[in-house]
DNA sequence: TTATCATTGTGTCTTGGTGACACAATGATA
DNA sequence: TATCATTGTGTCACCAAGACACAATGATAA
């Protein structure tokens, strides 16, 4: 199907299958070289980016649309996801949006389900960044990661869509498995720290991370000691799942 | 209009006026007699309750249609309310309940945007029991507190809900004024100690607990005593708004 | 009037967790 | 072989929280 068939095929036809006045965005965290970074799409005929998003088959969980565009935009699969608030002020109104961008395409179109208000639920999930292939929908003309720190234009509300699943990410560290799902699977103790110093946004003791890390009991150390780096040579380690699971439970103690 | 016209209209033309597939849910919290309760619904024609529930207007926020269905059922203004919860499982459906409702009203209907899917976004609210006139809805035969560990059957996914509500008010109670709201002006110490013991579900030292609250600053002692009790009378406190939402910010401080 | 008693109000002691900081070990680089 | 930044481990002081003792209160009963 052409570019302008299929867009134009869901702005038609698309509330035969999908819910109405309902969509779901997700904010895909990744972590690089020690910086925090997010999944973001490039709207076509704009200078504009948005959060990867979709809609909701008629007889499907809410939770399984969110991991159909996950696995969409980044090929990957069963990765934890968590629904963490509405987005419903009638202002973020889609319609304008969406009526420019059907013009953009070259379509017209009177009436569409698209131009209706709709609600979007947002999601996070914490990947692996270097298992990710970042693959564009129809409607946009690129997938990028972007520091979280320093974004670009975004659509509608994304912008405070994305402040929102940040502030989330912070005061649920201590019962998320953050590490495990953002870290690949051996990594040394200063990544590990500096993964939770860009979370918290602030410095920790060298030390007395360690020791509280070590105390938890969420670790195993492996016997091999990375390789090829100036100075002392940090040893490596993986997460013991089990342990890991059980500390979350009650918390890891971490304050912002 | 008549009952029955009133549920006509409702069904055959209320997708014109609210958002499609969409619905709210509220767990409305009280505290009376040292037991946390919730105010429920008795459903017409069946033995079941149901929560306090409505619709989204097309232009409201959804912020607004938890108010206005808080008010519609106790006639409190002005509570703090917040979404906690979407709750999207295909098979919650409403279809069958609605059918049914219809039925036993003596209405025939073949289509209606009542006998489609919804998503349920569940709100929680706490309200000063002794302020509350239970009002019930015209689907309803009753509207009543429940104890919340004492509940009777109830429609769809609708204890899940509660459940779902319950946990988080226990995990949230460090970061949000459950005092100042489901506690009248004046209260005595074992009074506040009550609740937290309700709400966190265990015992707690009357002594640590006098020491931590004085020591957070949140309360105001009044030069009052509680009259007509056995042995001695226990201080009326009232809060300090000031410190108490400086307090929050941070935390209490409670564990589970 | 006075003793009783359950409950409230206040203080002390101990312990465990955390922040601040010292020092030794490591291993590539000069 | 010396240097040096970084990692690994230990110590100390402090504070918050749990456990518990005891005095104060004021209605009730003797």
């Amino acid at each position: 199907m052409s570019f302008e068939k299929e867009i134009s095929a869901h702005f038609a036809k698309g509330h035969e299958i999908y819910l109405r006045n309902i969509s779901v965005d997700c904010v895909i965290f990744g972590f690089h070289e020690n910086e925090l970074k997010v999944l973001l799409l490039k709207v076509k005929y704009a200078d504009l980016w948005a959060l990867p998003g979709g809609f909701i088959l008629k007889e499907e969980h809410m939770d399984d649309a969110a991991q159909r565009i996950l696995k969409n935009r980044t090929g990957l699969d069963n990765i934890f996801m968590q629904q963490f608030h509405v987005f419903s002020n009638p202002e973020r109104s889609t319609k304008a949006i969406n009526k420019q961008f059907l013009k953009n395409v070259g379509v017209e179109m009177k009436e569409s389900w698209m131009f209706e208000r709709f609600l979007s639920v947002g999601y996070t999930a914490l990947v692996d960044f270097s298992l990710v292939q970042p693959i564009p929908d129809s409607f946009s003309a690129a997938c990028e990661w972007h520091n979280v720190h320093s974004l670009p234009g975004m659509i509608l509300d994304h912008r405070d869509i994305l402040e929102t699943a940040l502030k989330q990410l912070q005061s649920n560290l201590n019962y998320h498995p953050v590490g495990y799902n953002l870290l690949p699977e051996k990594f040394t103790m200063p990544e590990l720290q500096k993964l939770y110093e860009t979370i918290l946004n602030r410095q920790l003791d060298r030390r007395n991370f360690q020791r509280k890390i070590i105390g938890t009991r969420i670790l195993k150390k492996l016997n091999e000691t990375k390789k090829g780096v100036a100075h002392k040579a940090p040893n490596y380690y993986k997460f013991d799942l089990k342990n890991y699971r059980k500390a979350l439970q009650g918390g890891l103690g971490f304050e912002l």
